[in-house]
DNA sequence: AATTGCAACGCAAACGTTTGCGCTATTTTT
DNA sequence: AAAAATAGCGCAAACGTTTGCGTTGCAATT
């Protein structure tokens, strides 16, 4: 049953010409005459010949393809991001490899073997949030893999990134509490080790410095994005003495965790209590009970950004102008949404 | 800087063998001496040695890829899906190629083109609500490239696909909704061109049967998935002279579009009308007004079915058995899950 | 008329791996 | 002791494509 696919030896063949020259024939090369040339595009049309790209990645040693490596698709905020990526790459004739690390670090590094041995073009990456070692980053600069980082981005240097400044988008949404009138402002932040929980920590010192108010260590506490934990988090915000009457959360996910729980505890949301978090969600705008604000990160933009410039980094290989690597860091200004409760 | 990876052949020169020779040893093949298999492992250790992809993919016409064609990664349906798809794939070692048709047809051709192209040992395909000609995929059969849909499944026969039962998970959102004492339910459809639509229909109708009530023809609206054609849908049944007191709506999206459209026609959702819908969303339970239950179709199952019935394929492709080529129809179980509203 | 130039094409290597077949020693069988 | 079997390894082709270099024939230049 299974069709033979024409190659383009069969064509060579029944042209009487040489496989090279289909070959030059096909890529217009010039120095095939016009008849020739014509012929075997005609025959190729003909016979529906279509390049063997395996054989084409092996020759080339290129494969088209990109690898992405990220926490958990089914967070929107990455199939958002994805999107943007798949769309780019698809415009520039690239593919896309995918994969999920489930915040598992082993289950990170077996996948970065893996796309290296797929040989991919280059790589973007949202690191998980359990990862500490970045050897099996390292190691793909030996092999000339590039890579891009994009939101959860590793705390070393030395990399390629674009992720949205938290800092000023943190800093605008307390101001914005702050305005608000709110005195006693908590904070429920994320693992330590990704690059953009300390950014929203100085993003929220520099708020509260701004507007001349102390800090109080005691507003901060941190969740590892499991609801248990938030809640964790949250409970230990609200049996403080000097207990917040608005709270800025890591993310969306964090923020609903939260807000169930502070139901709970009957408070009302946006009256006893106001949360202003990070977008990560479309679908918040449906709900009554959420944040007063978020700050958007543009997912869709994140991923088309890192996409452009990873495959800058990959047509820039060829051209090795020595050893003057500079780094991309390529930040998006987030900007506070305020959602308009009817 | 780029350095070198290590080859078979390299061993062979560094060790005085074969080529052959360092390619069996390094597959435990039997007619290779105990000492030169050792060796030969132990310097493919040392150099670090990773059999090149491509050149594997390429002498065998194998990918160990399979390509996923979906709509819109950005719809959680799908991301759960797909979340599925890749951990059975890379489970069975095999990389998943994404790409989105973003419901365009003409994307979608162009997609399976490439899919072709990259030597994908299969598809997986969760069709484009505006598709309606399906010779790309009959044309795969000539490339014994294996299609298996989900979800999305075109109204043609002798093809694969998993799905869930939409009939009978109707038939009881329907039962649900009658047992409630409502006597008047609308529904909202979706697109004519996907089975799903047909079996919700055929659901409604059972159970209205069953319940010997007769079947008002104006009850059934359908959209095309877009806000305003929901608001459409929505309007012309609250127009009614027998207005509806509960609606079945296609998909969560549609339940969203149509409770913010009755909420500004001053209708108190749960109250004056209900609404139930299909599972596509997990964030509805964090939401106020919403559904009062939903039909899980269980997305990540899905994929995880289609995945696992793909690659049976693609190994039961070698053993060609002659063309006694039965048809896979996966049907999973659809179930009526009632929100606990406090 | 001899030289140069160029257009148009072919040869063959290379990319890394797998695998059927053949070869040589060594061992086992008669 | 001769014949047969076997263990252990090498040869070389094959997969489809690209590409540097060589070769031809013919036209243009001296």
């Amino acid at each position: 049953m299974s069709a033979k696919l024409p190659t383009i030896k069969e064509i060579a063949k029944r042209l009487n010409v040489s496989v090279s020259t289909v070959s030059r024939a096909l890529h217009e090369h010039p120095s095939i005459g016009l008849r020739t040339k014509m012929r075997v595009q005609q025959l190729a049309k003909e016979l529906n010949y279509e390049p063997n790209q395996t054989a084409i990645f092996f020759q080339q040693g290129k494969t088209f393809t990109i690898g992405v490596i990220l926490p958990d698709l089914s967070e929107a905020f990455f199939s958002s991001a994805i999107n943007g990526i798949e769309d780019i790459a698809s415009k520039n004739n690239y593919t896309v490899l995918l994969a999920q690390s489930h915040d598992d670090e082993a289950k990170e590094k077996e996948i970065v073997e893996k796309m290296k041995n797929h040989r991919v073009d280059g790589l973007l990456v949202s690191i998980s949030k359990n990862t500490t070692g970045y050897d099996h980053f390292e190691m793909l600069k030996k092999y000339d893999i590039p890579v891009v980082f994009f939101d959860r981005i590793p705390k070393i240097s030395n990399i390629h990134y674009v992720a949205c400044d938290m800092k000023t988008g943190t800093k605008e949404a307390v101001d914005f509490l702050l305005k608000k009138g709110h005195r006693i402002v908590g904070m429920i932040n994320g693992p330590e080790t990704l690059l953009a929980c300390q950014e929203r920590l100085e993003g929220y010192l520099q708020a509260m410095k701004k507007n001349r108010l102390k800090f109080d260590p005691l507003l901060i506490v941190s969740s590892n994005l499991t609801t248990q934990s938030t809640y964790d988090a949250i409970k230990q915000l609200l049996s403080l003495k000097r207990k917040p009457t608005a709270i800025v959360t890591f993310n969306d996910y964090v923020a609903l965790d939260a807000i169930q729980y502070a139901k709970q505890s009957k408070l009302k949301i946006n009256k006893d209590i106001c949360f202003v978090s990070y977008a990560n969600l479309p679908l918040i705008h449906y709900m009554e009970s959420s944040p007063l604000a978020s700050v958007e990160q543009y997912p869709y933009l994140q991923g088309q950004k890192a996409t452009e410039t990873l495959l800058e980094l990959i047509s820039g290989k060829q051209m090795q102008d020595g050893n003057d690597i500079a780094y991309y860091k390529i930040i998006l200004e987030s900007q506070l949404v305020i959602h308009d409760k009817k």
